[in-house]
DNA sequence: TCCAATGGTACCCTTTTCGACACTATGAGC
DNA sequence: GCTCATAGTGTCGAAAAGGGTACCATTGGA
């Protein structure tokens, strides 16, 4: 059944590179990452981030992320409800792999032009 | 119907990182363009690096990074058949990312490890 | 004629991914 | 009581992704 998230890789040379694409392969997880990278989001920052994503894909994603060790999801006790999310320390590590991602988008594909985040 | 391939990417900044992710997250994309790294590859000889890949899904996989223009297959005109896989001058560009992605996996993901190519 | 090597293709099935839509919970303020 | 803001959750369906299995085509050599 396909790629599943956190299969293990120890087949061959080159699996390191599927290992992690499958942690942030998910719809929207690269671009939220790229978000995060310059600090803390609540969920609804994130969301007007992302024109097109739904409340249900978003929470979906942010859970995986988190589930994976690669976000850190702080609940405050408040109403209206706050959340905030930043990139964990591991997290952090992926930001050559975000960068490099972005780069080669904005070089190569068209219209994947960026604006000012 | 989730993230299709090709999309547009018009949207918002750090949607490059997502329509990067979207050409290379097909199950074994990302280690065929590592082992095409090293140079020229004939259908089995990449079948043979990926353990458990069925003739099916590199075939199928193969074609899409060709679509894409990440590859080039060239056919030789013999029998046994040949043919041969390089990645393009375009998926030469990949290499920064498909490097970052290796290297992260190598030192965050558990049996990931990595021998000799 | 049969077998081998190579690189497929056809047909079908299962699972996963993604999204639409509706609904929920909390406290604060009016 | 009603509305608001925030961050969800539940249910369902469509499409995509991935894979299994069998079969195919070609020439060369035994």
């Amino acid at each position: 059944m396909g790629r599943t998230r956190h299969d293990r890789f120890d087949c061959s040379p080159g699996c390191a590179v599927e290992a992690t694409l499958s942690l942030i392969d998910g719809k929207w997880k690269g671009v939220v990452l790229y978000h995060l990278m310059s600090g803390t989001l609540r969920f609804n920052e994130i969301r007007r981030k992302l024109p097109n994503v739904t409340q249900r894909m978003l929470t979906n994603q942010l859970r995986e992320l988190e589930a994976d060790g690669l976000i850190t999801r702080t609940v405050f006790a408040q109403v209206p409800p706050r959340v905030d999310y930043d990139l964990s320390e591991r997290g952090r590590t992926l930001e050559p792999v975000i960068l490099a991602l972005k780069v080669w988008g904005d070089a190569n594909m068209p219209s994947a032009g960026s604006a000012a985040a």
